[in-house]
DNA sequence: ACTTGTACACTTGTATACAAGTGTTAAAAA
DNA sequence: TTTTTAACACTTGTATACAAGTGTACAAGT
C-alpha cells in the first residue's frame, strides 16, 4: 500500500451497507441502473470489491444483474409482500398476545415512551421526517418481540424481509398524515396494557393489511413502475 | 475464447448451486474449510467466479469468510433454529387449519400419494435413502401450502430457512427408523381429512418441536462441533 | 425516405498479478 | 534444551487487462 492518496476511504462492507441502505430507503429507485464502473468510481475503488457487493445484493433479490446489459435495482414484488404480511400477521398476533399476558410496568413504560416519540413526529405534520418515523414504528414492534424474549426472531424477520421494508418505506413516505398510524399503535398499546386480547386479532390484521390496501389504491397508481407481480408473470 | 480445452464445463450459477447444496446436505461439514483456490481448481476456473459465489454464500450465512485466514462452512445456530421452528409452527398451524376447512378429494389423493412414498422408503429400514425422505417430507407440507394458495410463501420459507434445512437434514440422517416420522404425517393427514381441527394445534407443535428435542438429546452429543448458540456467545 | 451495416461506447464475466496478513516449520542463536 | 527469528506456504483482498455481448448513433447504400 502506497501510504496515502491511493487507498479508498471506504471498505467493502461499508459500500455494501451503503448501497443496501440506499436501495431499501428508495434512494435508488426500483428499476434504476447501477453500473459497476459508476459505483466503483464513486467509491474510488476498482470493480473487484463492487462485484462482490453486487453479487450479495443480487442474491438478496435487491439487484438484478443482466450479463452484458447492466445491473438494475429490482422491482418490488407485490405477491411477495402479500405473503410476508400474511406471515407477519400470524407471528405478530401471537407475540402481542404473549405481551399482553405478561404485561408489566416496564413494557408499558417502553411503549408509552415510543408513542410519545411517534406523536412528536406526527405533530410536525408535513415537515416530519418520514424515514425517522419508519424507525420508530419498527421500534414499537421490536419492543413487543423483545419483551417476550423473541428479539432474535425480530432480527431474523428484519433481515429476511427486505422487500417488505421497501414497501413499508413507500407506504410511510406517501402518508400525508402520520397520525392515523400513530392512532393504530396507540390502540394496540391500550389493548396490551388492558389485557383485552379479544380485539387483538382484528386489530393486528387491520394494522398490517391496511398498508396493503393503501398501496393498492394510492401507490400503485403513482408508482406502477416500482412494482412487479410474480404470479401474473 | 480459444474454442476448447480451456473453458470450464461449469458456469458460475452451477457452481453456486453445487456448493450451496453441498453445504445444505451436510456434504461439506459445518466448520469445514473451503479454500477459494481448491474450489477453483476443482471446477477448473479462476478465483474470480469462486469469489462471487463465496460472497453470496457468506451473505446467506452459509460460509464465514475470515480475511487472510480462510473461509469456513458456518456452524448451525441453535437459537436460530428455535426461532424458525416457533415461526413455522404458527404458520403451519394456520395453513393446515385452512387445508382441513377446504379439504377435498384432490387434497386427500395428493396426501395419500405422498404418504405411500414415505411408507415405501421407511419400509426399507436402514437401507432407506434419508436424503430422499427429506424431499418427500418437505413435499407433504408443500402440498398443504399449495392447496390453500400459499405456494409462494412455501418457497419464501424454503429459501430463507437454510439453517433450518441443515438441522432437518441432520435430524433425518440420525433417525434410525423413519416410521415414527411417517406416523406423525399420517396422523396429520387424518386430522385434515376428518376436519377435526381441535387436535391440530398440539399435533403440529409436537411434529415440529419433536425434532428440536431429538437434536438436543441425540445430535448435540454426537455433533456438538456442528452447533453454535448466538445467545450464549 | 428507408434500410442496412459498421464503428463505438457501454455493459458484465474471467483470468491473473500482486498486496498483505497468518500460521507453521525449521533453522539459528542463546 | 529452549527461545527466537526468518523463511515459506498458505489464506483472502484489490487492481487491471482482456473477452464478449448489447445497444445506439451515424453514415453509406438502396
Amino acid at each position: 500500500m502506497s501510504s496515502y492518496s491511493v487507498a479508498s476511504p471506504y471498505n467493502t462492507e461499508t459500500i455494501y451497507q451503503d448501497l443496501r441502505e440506499g436501495i431499501l430507503s428508495l434512494k435508488y429507485k426500483p428499476g434504476q441502473l447501477l453500473s459497476e464502473n459508476a459505483i466503483a468510481a464513486a467509491y474510488q475503488v476498482s470493480r473487484s470489491p463492487i462485484r462482490a457487493v453486487f453479487s450479495r445484493l443480487a442474491n438478496e433479490n435487491l439487484l438484478m444483474i443482466l450479463p452484458q446489459k447492466g445491473s438494475y435495482v429490482t422491482l418490488i414484488d407485490y405477491d411477495f409482500i402479500r405473503e410476508i404480511i400474511y406471515m407477519r400477521t400470524l407471528v405478530e398476533r401471537d407475540i402481542l398476545k404473549q405481551a399482553a399476558a405478561s404485561c408489566d410496568d416496564k413494557l408499558i413504560k417502553n411503549l408509552e415512551s415510543n408513542l410519545r416519540k411517534q406523536h412528536r413526529l406526527a405533530d410536525l405534520g408535513s415537515r416530519a421526517d418520514h424515514e425517522r418515523y419508519y424507525q420508530i414504528d419498527n421500534e414499537f414492534h421490536q419492543i413487543c418481540f423483545r419483551h417476550v424474549g423473541r428479539d432474535l426472531l425480530w432480527q431474523i424477520l428484519q433481515e429476511h424481509q427486505v422487500h417488505y421494508r421497501r414497501f413499508r418505506m413507500l407506504d410511510i413516505l406517501s402518508q400525508q398524515i402520520l397520525s392515523k398510524l400513530v392512532d393504530e399503535h396507540e390502540l394496540i398499546a391500550q389493548v396490551i396494557s388492558s389485557g383485552d386480547t379479544n380485539k387483538l386479532d382484528q386489530l393486528i390484521e387491520e394494522h398490517l393489511v391496511n398498508g396493503l390496501h393503501r398501496i393498492e389504491q394510492l401507490v400503485m397508481t403513482e408508482h406502477p413502475d416500482y412494482f412487479y407481480s410474480s404470479n401474473s408473470n
